[in-house]
DNA sequence: CTATACTTTACGGATTTCCGTAAGGATAGT
DNA sequence: ACTATCCTTACGGAAATCCGTAAAGTATAG
């Protein structure tokens, strides 16, 4: 079993209940951190001193507070350990059960696993950091297993959830023209934004941007 | 202190740490429930025993699952517990930091108590079960008194939350009209509406709709 | 009952979004 | 090099929204 592990999770609830998964996994090192900078701070710290971390279990979201921080949520960690450290595990863990968050975890970052916080999240964290340990392969909680299927998730891209976040931001039509230009986004004629707001309406059954928007939040998809 | 305490909570990580809190303020009677149905099952037969539970610690949010549930958040909960059961004192217990929908369990079920989780969540919680025995005064995590201070919660009325919502259901403006008139909210006309939503828009500081619905989303208003 | 202030409704023109059609460009196969 | 296909852009009229002004309706004090 893995033999230095590091939680960050900033709900104080929940670490002991994290705590208790590892030390029945007979994990002898287990530490603790509530803010991702201190996080990224003990990997690096470990790294330098020749004892690294080997599984970092992590929350997505982190509550702002008076604390001035780098990193302000999990993918932010993620991406920075994902970077420095390739060979870390990783295991994400929240309540988070929006698809598109969760599946470009497993495309940007190659996750090891990701746990949903709910009535069976203790056993699952405990299947999952053992998975990590004897493989390479991903674990998912199996009631996820459908954001792999799910068309939305495939079919929406970047360019999607870039309009859909400009217009979410008070952007107008009319404006995001000039607005792609400047951020270097193609396409970006009017007509083509048009385009494909409307096939985003007849994707999402919108009947107009606002209610597009508000799918799209609903859905986590910006 | 109280003897028979109820939580619902659908976490199974949360619940290990809040029944530590109990204990250590040595509550003798801890019982503990992952649906809200069962949650109102169990304090409607305590009642019937004639061995009332006499706090209720409920999470906000339940995730839903196969089960078919009645009660599906910890509001409507909180709502029928109030109905029939008065006298029993509430603490909600959330991730929730969204000023309305705080503002609003004060308002209209007047609970007895708020704790935000977060990093300081079980001494807030200690504070707010002790706080709920002692006294009759609300209790409120510090960090969220600006609740009450706060223009935007006492400002927005239910009207402008019934107005966005529906906006954010992609009821256009044109027919906004003829859903008021259907369900019966006034004022009505095409021209109230549009007025209406030149506030929001104002108030909000949202270039268009679209922009103000996704600031409500955000917001936790609608 | 009347004057006043306030809220709601009506209306119309400017602006923006909607939506179809067509022209222009790039790419791949032959 | 030619063509078919797909993607992007241009354009224009219809529909929806934006926004100001004015009329109609309501409540209240004197």
């Amino acid at each position: 079993m893995f033999t230095k592990v590091l939680i960050a999770e900033d709900i104080d609830f929940n670490d002991i209940a994290v705590k208790q998964v590892l030390q029945e996994l007979n994990v002898p090192e287990i530490i603790y951190t509530k803010y991702c900078d201190d996080a990224l701070l003990k990997i690096r710290g470990a790294a330098l001193e020749n004892n690294p971390y080997q599984l970092l279990i992590t929350d997505l979201s982190f509550k702002p507070d008076h604390r001035e921080n780098n990193l302000k949520s999990g993918e932010e960690l993620i991406a920075a350990v994902r970077e420095l450290f390739p060979e870390i595990k990783i295991i994400a863990f929240s309540i988070e059960d929006k698809s598109y968050r969760i599946k470009s975890l497993f495309d940007n970052f190659n996750i090891n696993g990701f746990v949903m916080k709910g009535r069976n999240s203790i056993p699952e964290l405990k299947k999952a950091v053992q998975n990590a340990f004897d493989t390479d392969e991903k674990y998912l909680s199996q009631e996820l297993n459908y954001i792999f299927r799910d068309k939305t998730t495939n079919e929406i891209d970047n360019y999607d959830i870039q309009l859909i976040k400009y217009l979410s931001i008070g952007v107008s039509q009319d404006n995001m023209e000039a607005k792609f230009k400047e951020v270097g986004i193609t396409p970006n004629s009017k007509s083509s934004i048009e385009k494909r707001i409307n096939k985003l309406k007849i994707y999402f059954k919108a009947n107009n941007p606002t209610h597009l928007v508000a799918i799209a939040k609903d859905l986590g998809l910006v």
